[in-house]
Formats: C-alpha cells, sequence, structure tokens
DNA sequence: CTGAAAGCGCTTACAG
DNA sequence: CTGAAAGCGCTTACAG
C-alpha cells in the first residue's frame, strides 16, 4: 500500500495526496475528506524514509549509546531521555557498548548510516582514549555527551564533577572525625579515575591519616566477600563507594563483620539511586543529578534543532544527601 | 556527500560504487581498490533510508515498547535484548508507554512509519484492553510480546505464568506454617490482576485462615508508610509481593515496627531482581526469568527473519529462590 | 568488468 | 484547487 494505490482509490494524483497528508498547498475540502477517508480504510502509513529521502525531513530520530544500561544511573538518564525528548517528537535508538571502543565506532556508524539527528553518549567511558570516536561521530552530527567532558566543534557536554563530589563525601567524613578512610571502585573507566583522583588529593586536602583504596568486580557477591577482606584486616571508620550497588555490598559486608553502621563505620553510595532506599539502613549517598543533566541534554537538543542554539558546557551542582549510614 | 561525488572522484559509475560498497557483481580489483579508497578519504556513509527505498532491504531495526523502563524488570528485558539482537545485526528503537493507549497507538505508528522490521511489546499493561494496539500492529509488523498472552496471526508471546507462580509462594509459606498472608501490589495492570487472581485461588487451595491484599502508589516511602499502617493494625505473619521493590518497602516497614524477619514475618519479592540482594536481611524472591524470556525472543526473531519459522507461544519455568525473608 | 536507465515512495516547484 | 514531472540516494537488471 503505496501513495499510488490510494491516488488511485480516491481518483486523484500522488501529489494531491502528498498535499492531503501533509497539510501542505491548498487541496480542496470535498477532495481531502475523500482522501482521508481512503487512508483510514486501507490503513495506510506513509514511509518517513521515503519523506526523508525526498525531501531531506528528519527522522526525527536520536541515538543514545550508553556503557550498560543495567546500571542505574544510565537507566535513569536513558528513561529521562525518552520521556523528554518524546515530548518534542523525538524516537530513540539505544545501543549498549561497554568498554568496547570497536563498539562505539560500530554503533556511531550505524547510526550516521540510519540517518540518526544526533547522538547522545551518557558515560565516562567516552572521553580518555575513546574521545577520537565521538570527535569522527561530530563531523557527520551534532554530538551530546552526559557525564564526561570533551571538547570539539559540533560537541555539547553536561556532567558533575566527579573529583569535587568525592571531595565532598571526605570533607563530611571529617567533619564527622572520620580519619580511616577506604574508597571501593568497580571499573577503571575515565569517571572512576576522577573520583580517584578527587579522592586522593581531598585526603591530602583534609590530611586524613589513613586511607586505602580497592578495586573490585562486578559480581555483587564477590564484591562484598573483597570489601569484607579488607574492613576484617584493615581499620576502617568509612568507606565511600563509587556507586550504590557497592556500597550495598559494603553494608553486607558489615553486617556479616556485626560491624556497626553508622556507629562504627560510615558508609557512603553515589548516584543516589533507588538502592539507596532498598537498604537497611538506608543509603547515604551522593547525588549528582543525572536527571537533570538528562532533562537538561534533552531541551538543549530540541533548541539545537529549533532555534540553532546549544550550549556547549553545562555543568550541574551536587549534594550529599545524608540518611543513615 | 553521496555516491555521485564517490562516483566523480573514483572516476566511474554509480553503479560500480553500488557494487564496490555492496560486495555484489563484478568490479575490477584496481577499480574497486580506488573507490574503497575515495570513500575512505571522503568519510562516506551509505545511506540505509535509500538503500532501504531502493531495493526494499530491511533496515534492521526492531521497535521495542515497554510500559517503563525505570522498572527493573523492564531494564532487564531490555538491556539483554539489546546485546542480544545486535548480535544478530539489529539496532532498536526504544519508547516506554506507560498505561496510556494513546501513548502505545503513538509508539506503534512510529515504528510502523520509521520503517521497524518487527515490534516487542514488554509488560502485562499490553493484554487485556490495550490489546487492540497489537492487533493493529501485527496488521503491518511481526509482533513479539514478553510477559503477556495475546493471541492473533503474526503474534509471539513468551511469557511466565504469574499465577501459579504466586501459587508458588503460597505454597512456601504454607510449608512454613504461615497462616495470615499479605499481598501487594502497586498497579492494576493485567499482569497484577493475574498475581492477584493466583494469590486468591491459592488461598482457597492452602485452606489459608487469614489473607488480605492491600494496592499501593508509586513512592517508594508511602508504600512502606501503607504497609507499616497495615502491619501495625493487622495480624500478619507473611507478605507476598508484587516485586522486590515493594518488598524492599516491606522490609523497611517491618524494621520500623520492630518486627523480626524471617522469625516473625516471611517476606517473599518478586522479580528477583538486584535490589532482592541490596537488602539485609536478602529477599527471598521469586525468579520468573525475564532474562530467559527475552533471550527466546531475541533468538526467535532472529530465526523468523532467517528461517521463517518462529514460535508463538512459549512458556518458562520459574523458581523460588529463597534467601533470608 | 562497466555504465545507462528505470525504479523504490515520497515532496515540491511549476504550470494550468 | 489539481496534476505532470523532476528529484532525493540508492540498487539492479540489462546491454555492451
Amino acid at each position: 500500500m503505496n501513495i499510488y494505490d490510494i491516488a488511485k482509490k480516491a481518483g486523484v494524483s500522488i501529489a494531491t495526496v502528498s498535499r492531503a497528508i501533509n497539510n501542505s498547498g491548498y487541496v480542496g475540502k470535498a477532495t481531502r475528506q475523500k482522501i482521508l477517508t481512503v487512508i483510514q480504510d486501507e490503513n495506510y502509513y506513509p514511509s518517513r524514509t521515503a519523506q526523508n529521502l525526498s525531501n531531506g525531513a528528519p527522522l526525527k530520530l536520536v541515538g543514545i549509546v550508553c556503557y550498560n544500561i543495567e546500571d542505574m544511573y544510565y537507566t535513569k538518564a536513558v528513561a529521562v531521555l525518552e520521556r523528554e525528548l518524546s515530548i518534542c517528537g523525538y524516537d530513540i535508538i539505544l545501543s549498549c557498548t561497554g568498554e568496547s571502543r570497536q563498539q562505539m565506532q560500530k554503533s556511531v556508524d550505524m547510526l550516521i548510516t540510519k540517518k540518526a539527528d544526533a547522538i547522545i553518549f551518557i558515560g565516562s567511558v567516552f572521553a580518555g582514549k575513546s574521545e577520537s570516536v565521538i570527535q569522527n561521530a561530530a563531523k557527520h552530527l551534532p554530538v551530546f555527551i552526559i557525564n564526561a567532558q570533551v571538547y570539539g566543534k559540533n560537541i555539547h557536554c553536561a556532567y558533575c564533577d566527579e573529583s569535587l563530589t568525592i571531595r565532598e563525601c571526605v570533607k563530611h567524613l571529617f567533619n564527622l572525625g572520620r580519619q580511616k578512610l577506604l574508597f571501593v571502585y568497580d571499573v577503571d573507566t575515565y569517571g572512576s579515575n576522577k573520583k580517584l583522583c578527587g579522592f586522593n588529593s581531598a585526603v591530602r586536602e583534609f590530611c586524613i591519616s589513613n586511607s586505602s583504596v580497592i578495586k573490585c568486580g562486578a559480581d555483587l557477591n564477590i564484591i562484598s566477600q573483597v570489601i569484607q577482606k579488607h574492613l576484617s584486616e584493615n581499620d576502617t571508620d568509612s568507606v565511600i563507594c563509587a556507586n550504590d550497588l557497592l556500597a550495598a555490598a559494603a553494608l553486607t559486608a558489615a553486617a556479616k563483620l556485626g560491624i556497626a553502621v553508622p556507629e562504627k563505620l560510615s558508609v557512603i553510595g553515589y548516584n543516589n539511586s533507588l538502592i539507596a532506599c532498598c537498604t537497611s539502613p538506608r543509603l547515604t549517598s551522593l547525588e549528582n543529578n543525572v536527571q537533570k543533566l538528562a532533562e537538561f541534554t534533552a531541551k538543549n537538543i530540541n533548541s539545537y534543532f529549533t532555534d540553532g542554539k546549544a550550549q556547549t558546557d553545562y555543568k550541574t551542582d551536587f549534594k550529599l544527601i545524608i540518611r543513615e549510614t
């Protein structure tokens, strides 16, 4: 079923059908009515790809490429982006790349090829060594990044300063009189690295006497064991985690060792995700405002296409949400 | 930059460029090399939409429409689908509709119009009163459903029997000697309804002396308060929740009331999500195998397009994962 | 091995 | 108000 079929059944030319569909140009009231009826009856849907080819009308498709959608930070970002962009009439193509640079390039190629109007990268994985993928993408379509800073033509960033956030956590612990800090993270990304730097410099700034860092894998049980081992072998009075899941594991570890939280051990999570409210005691967690970043980015994309004005650099504030740990 | 530009720079016709790109038909070795070099240099990407128009080549795009991607059940399903489908060369367009039937129809229209090859509905919201949206979609493209049963031409379902799962939970509690059951759910969907029916009939089957049901909203704090109120006013020895988040809230409520879990109160979650491992005590939860359903669906879609053979009805097993509650 | 030409499903000046 | 024709960026018989 195409525009020719409709035209034939309605007894008009395809040009007229096109006008009726798009409400462009003149078309007689009776004619329009007839055409619309035929379209209804035949359950006809005009092809967007053909429209795109014909007049260059945008497909209204934006690509989102993210590290891992099962990580709640990304879930939140994608959820908000989808909601906000769909209000502006954009649909989204989602792809998850993990850390593989090859996979990132593949996603970018796909999006260019499939005529996406813009591309959003979420996650710090896209900064640092994978930056060239982004620079290349920016030659073909506008690029928007959440949670990483990359500079270049046609590139727009929205992020939260990940080392200042950790400084805030350290400061809070310092004010509580804590002096034996542990920082826990899982993967070696650009973002983790910034957090780590933030941790180290804050430890220096506040003259923390005792600090250590551990990196652990992705499996929740193993994470918990690793933390448990560390806590049992090292004198520690507080732990800062690179995300809430790690913090939940830290809580489990502390419970197993019979260490009272928050009396003997402070635990700070990161991202202020749903998980922070599911643990008991409920997690104190650093709110780094993904939601804000995603909302801003959606609006920014929309204004890119409407006014042609988009902001290239946006930094959000953050806040330590103090609960029970 | 299009195929004409490439042809000109390479000094050949566009037909030859096309052949070189697609590895179809003969093209001289030297000619091919030259063309490929030009393409490299010019950073040229052929337009998939034009290819699609020209020879009907599928866009390799599958639409996913789900209730709410922030609910971890859907997150998991989408994550697995994305991973498995991308292996088969399919990219995904994601849209979230909530309960709005109008929104569902809008998403379907968009997917037909944008030439998606198939459409996946995730969630029981799509069964029952919204079924007509699905039936309509199935006239235009193959439909795959996760977690609901809808029958019709071109429709393929994969699900878990939501009333048998709840029966399993009730049976487990019965075997534990529990007699005062509470069932908690949040939204009125087709799926919740099946769970509820399962609960009621199992309560009858096992001659549970005392049972009640509460429905609460979406906000975690409010949920917890509602449950807390119920527990304090009614004699209850176990609670079955329609998802893990509700169960986490139940745990919080019990903790506030000083009710020992699992000694005085059994709590069973549902979906066996990440949340089940973040609470303490860790949640006993019903594993309804979304992951399996998503993997099956991805494979099913692939075989639909390769062999033309797809299974229309697939039911997964399930299992109560017993942890500490 | 290569090119000219028709066609995919649309839109849009242009002419009437 | 309506239609014929050209064009969007490709692919694919067909002829050479």
